[in-house]
Formats: C-alpha cells, sequence, structure tokens
DNA sequence: AATTACTTTTCATTTAATTGAACAATCATG
DNA sequence: CATGATTGTTCAATTAAATGAAAAGTAATT
C-alpha cells in the first residue's frame, strides 16, 4: 500500500492534466505518470481514462478520488498542526516538583511562563513520590537531593539549605539560643521528612546531632512555617522560602552559623530527539526565576 | 512529503510498539523504526518517546496521530470502494445508440443487463450526433455504418438491413407493387435520413434507385413505422424492428427481393487499461441479445 | 543471579524507485 | 499546410530506500 501513489493521483486529478499535475508538486512526468499507473496496476482498474493531451476520470476514480482527497486533506492538517506546535510554544507543560517547595516560587514561575507565553497552558504537579517523566507525560521536573535517573538531561538550579527559624515573638520569651544543643530547652517543630528523631547541624567540619522529643512534627512543610510564625516553637526549614521581603516572611534565623541538611537542586526532563519549543522555553524561563531562590548568598 | 511514514507511524501508535507494528505490516522492524525516525526528521519534532521497551506519545505526537489516522480512515475507504467495485459489476453504465434502433431491442438489453446485474443502473442514450465516448463518459456504443474512430475497439454485431414494408391493410386497397418503380403510385412514408429524395435498391448486382416525391417524412422511426402499421403508406425500415412476432409487429415487406442499405452495426468502447466488470459483464449481454436482431436470416 | 526473550537502532548489502532523455501523438499557431 | 509546442509514455542510468544481520539495553523467567 502505497499513499504516495494515491497523493500523486489526487493532484492530477485536481490539477487536469499529469503535466500541470508535474508542476505543482515539482516531479517530472514521468514520475507522475509512473506513480498514476502503479497505483492503477494495484488496484486492478482504470483510474484515468487518457487520451491524447486529455484526461477523463473513471468511475471508479471518482470514487477513489472522493476517498483519498478527504485523506490527503487530513493528510495535511496533521502537517499544518506539526508547523503551527513547531513556530509557536503552545499546549500543556507539565511540571512536577517536591511538595516542600515554596508556593511563592512555584507561583512566581508559574506566573512567568504564562505571561511570556499565554498560548502555553501549565500543569503543577506536587508530590513526594518518585515520578517516571516519559512514563508519566510530564515534561520537567524540579528535583532536590541526588539524582538517581541518569536517562534524564540535568541542569542545575543551586543548593538547597535547611536552618533553623523562629519568630521574634517566639524568641523574646523563650531562653537563650546559641549552640544546637540548647534545643533541648525549646519547643521544635518538626518537618518529618527532616528528621524525626533528631536534627543534625553543621559549622565547617564540626557536626552536632540533637535528639528530639517529636512532641510536634507534620509532613506539610507550610504548616510547620505556619506554626513557627505564631510562635509556637523553633523550625528547621529550607531558607528559600524564609527570605526577607516575602509575605509572612517575618521568621528570624537562629543559629546563623549552623546549617542543616544542603541538597542540590536541579531541573530535570527527558532527553529527546527534538526539544518541544515550550520545553525550551519553560527550561530558560525556570532557571532565571529559580535560581536566585537557591543561590547561596541569601 | 511521504504519506507511507504517516501510516506506519499511525500504525506503531496503534500497536502499541515498533515490533508490533512491523509484524502487522509485514515490514521488517529496521523499515518501521527508519520511516518513523526520517518523519520525525522531516517534521523536526519528536512524536514518539521512547525508553527502553516502551514508547510514548508527545503533544504533537498525539497531534499528529489525531489527523493522520483520519486521512488513513479514509485513505482505506478509498481501497475498500475499489475492492467493492472490482467484484461486483456496479454503479452506472451509460450507452449510447442511434435513435433508429428499435424501442423493443433496446429496452429488451436493457432489462436483460438489470435482471443478470441488478446493482448497475443504466442510462440508455439515443441519439444521432457523433458521440466522444472518452470525453462524455460514455461506456460503451451501439454504432451502425462504417466506423470511423481507430482508438475503440469494436465488436461486430451483424448487418442492418433496410427494406419496404407496407401494412395489410394498406396492400389490399393500393395498386400491385411488383417493382420498385411501382413506388412511384404509391404513398411514400419516408424516415429523413434514410434519403430525403430518392430510394435506392439493390437486388444482386442491379440497382434501381426511385425518385420520391417527400410527401410525407419525419427524422423519427417510430412515427414512420406508425404511419405504416395504420395503412398510410409504404416505408423503408430496418428490417430488425419489423420482425414477425413483435407486438405491433404487422408489417408485411414488400418487394422482398429488393433491399435498400445495409450497414454494418458494432458495438463499440473504448480501449482501457483493466475493463470494469460492469463493462464486461454488458458486453457479453449485448452480443447475446443483440447478434439475433442483426442476423442476415429473419 | 544468570539466562533467555524482546525491543529498538545501526550499517553494509541488496533491491527498488526516480529521473533525464527520447519518442509518439495531438493541438495551436503562423 | 507546415512547424513548433505540449502532453503522456517508455527505458537505461542514477539515486534512494529497504532489509538482514548485528548490537545494545531492558524486562521476564528460571
Amino acid at each position: 500500500m502505497d499513499f504516495n501513489e494515491a497523493a500523486v493521483f489526487v493532484k492530477v486529478v485536481q490539477a487536469g492534466s499529469f503535466s500541470a499535475a508535474a508542476r505543482q508538486l515539482q516531479l517530472p512526468t514521468s514520475t507522475v505518470s509512473t506513480r498514476v499507473a502503479r497505483l492503477e496496476q494495484r488496484l486492478g482498474v482504470t483510474l484515468l481514462q487518457r487520451t491524447t493531451r486529455r484526461l477523463h476520470l473513471t468511475e471508479a476514480g471518482n470514487a477513489y478520488f472522493e476517498h483519498a482527497a478527504l485523506g490527503l486533506g487530513h493528510m495535511l492538517e496533521a502537517e499544518a498542526a506539526i508547523d503551527a506546535a513547531r513556530q509557536e510554544p503552545q499546549g500543556k507543560l507539565k511540571i512536577t516538583a517536591p511538595a516542600d517547595l515554596g508556593d511563592s516560587m512555584l507561583s512566581g514561575l508559574v506566573q512567568q511562563v504564562q505571561t511570556q507565553y499565554p498560548a502555553l497552558e501549565v500543569e503543577l504537579v506536587l508530590t513526594e513520590r518518585y515520578v517516571d517523566l516519559v512514563a508519566e507525560g510530564v515534561d520537567a521536573a524540579i528535583r532536590t537531593g541526588q539524582l538517581r535517573d541518569s536517562s534524564l538531561i540535568a541542569r542545575p538550579l543551586g543548593i538547597a539549605c535547611w536552618a533553623a527559624f523562629a519568630s521574634h515573638d517566639y524568641l523574646a520569651q523563650a531562653p537563650a539560643l546559641r549552640e544546637p544543643q540548647d534545643l533541648n530547652h525549646h519547643h521544635c517543630l518538626q518537618f518529618s521528612p527532616m528528621g524525626r528523631d533528631a536534627w543534625t547541624f553543621r559549622r565547617g567540619p564540626s557536626s552536632i546531632t540533637v535528639p528530639l522529643k517529636g512532641n510536634t512534627m507534620a509532613n506539610s512543610i507550610g504548616i510547620v512555617r505556619n506554626m513557627a510564625l505564631s510562635g509556637q516553637g523553633v523550625a528547621l526549614l529550607p531558607t528559600y522560602i524564609c527570605k526577607p521581603g516575602l509575605v509572612m516572611g517575618d521568621l528570624e534565623r537562629v543559629l546563623p552559623e549552623w546549617q542543616a541538611q544542603a541538597d542540590p537542586v536541579h531541573l530535570v526532563y527527558p532527553r529527546q530527539r527534538f526539544m518541544p519549543p515550550k520545553l525550551r522555553v519553560f527550561l530558560d524561563i525556570a532557571q532565571a526565576e529559580l535560581r536566585p531562590w537557591f543561590s547561596d548568598n541569601a
């Protein structure tokens, strides 16, 4: 089954002659002649009755032409759809990120993408679980920690540092807090993935692990942060969601010389033969938007 | 633009893998792989995201697939329409014949064709003018006289003989009619294409031309025949419409040893690469039906 | 954990299609 | 009426595609 023969036949009928069709298709007349003849041979019917310099569509030829012309129309629409998608980033962009990234950061990113490219739809999927990008049709992911899938392409965004924070109100009435051990006399607000039993701090080569009572714990970083803001205690939070100037960013870093975990953050996406325009523009915007959040000098 | 690449791509999506598509298309996997890759190269987009043993349609791939699958559906319908037409004679059969052929003969022929092949439609075009079969989309023609288009294929049907006829009633009260010259004393009913000024008769090597008054003349052989039946005079008519046993066939041949014009009759049709089934069956039925009308011993 | 089975890709060889040139036939023009 | 232009077909040379075999990687089975 050779659909290119059908395409040539349809063009011959539309053009009214082999020669005119050859000109429009930019093919030699011998190619046009041969392809139509081959189609007739394969179908076992005369599609075009030829007298010298004149063509006439047979009844069978007309029936075939009607269906084939519709078919070709759809094929051309398929190519036009691809042409349109190649020129302008469009369609749906599906991004996954850990739940503990800040709302401000992510909502800012999505806003930037859609402001610059209104034709793009964005679906943001926040989850803790590992997402197989290819299998789940996800265009890109923001990942913290060590990467484990080497088939993906990774672009580093920076380092996510975790540190201790508390509100002014809390600190004003709480005992002094100069060393990590002092946390034994404080109410510790724990984000469960960041240590259920103890917090570990580092300063240069030194490392101190402080056992915790586990009195208050949640697996939502927003909830832990809100508790800290309301003066309930000291929380271990990533520095990127506690930056000055953020709405409700009125937390004060305590034990500033000590930092807890430090994770690399990457933007990852599947290797593929052709980079979709929507992904290319997203990667550029994401790096511009996100890198400042993960820089060391905050 | 290569539609065969699109066809293979559609099949890969439908089958779920290159290997399964290759089996269904009865192509090597290398052909399937190469064609899809070539399509992606030509379009400049990734249509299928491949991980080992797994395929995933991209957004662009999905858009292309939807249009292309519709297109292929129409293409397959085109081929199915041809398959159907090739197996069973169907569609419209357009036949042309001279106006002076008998109604009984032609209506008998059409009835035979449609009894044996109910799917066939028949359009009978009676005309005096020359019909360009190819240009006018006519499948076949019944022609009398010498043929002049050598590009057509001709099947001889016999000889159409013209002779003098009159009704019993007319002959009972008319003068004797033993020689062609006796026609001077008779009312001659003329069919205008068969001589407006004179009738010529032949018997063996002898030939007599009888001048006519031109009193009664019509260009419809049916009208001339009806006038003869109603006893208005002597008419020159083709022997095939005055055969005994025909409804309203009560005409008597006069001057039986003399005959007027004798024309060969042929069935003609355009030479073409493939014989449509409808034409093939028509030709067979037409020869069986018509030859007896034009045989010499009537 | 090792082996087998399956998928997709790549490459050298084989096979097939394309094309330029020539030819035959008809139409348009002078 | 002769000539030139155009159409469609055919064929040998050229170009391109298809394919079998091999390779790499992963999943399923023992």
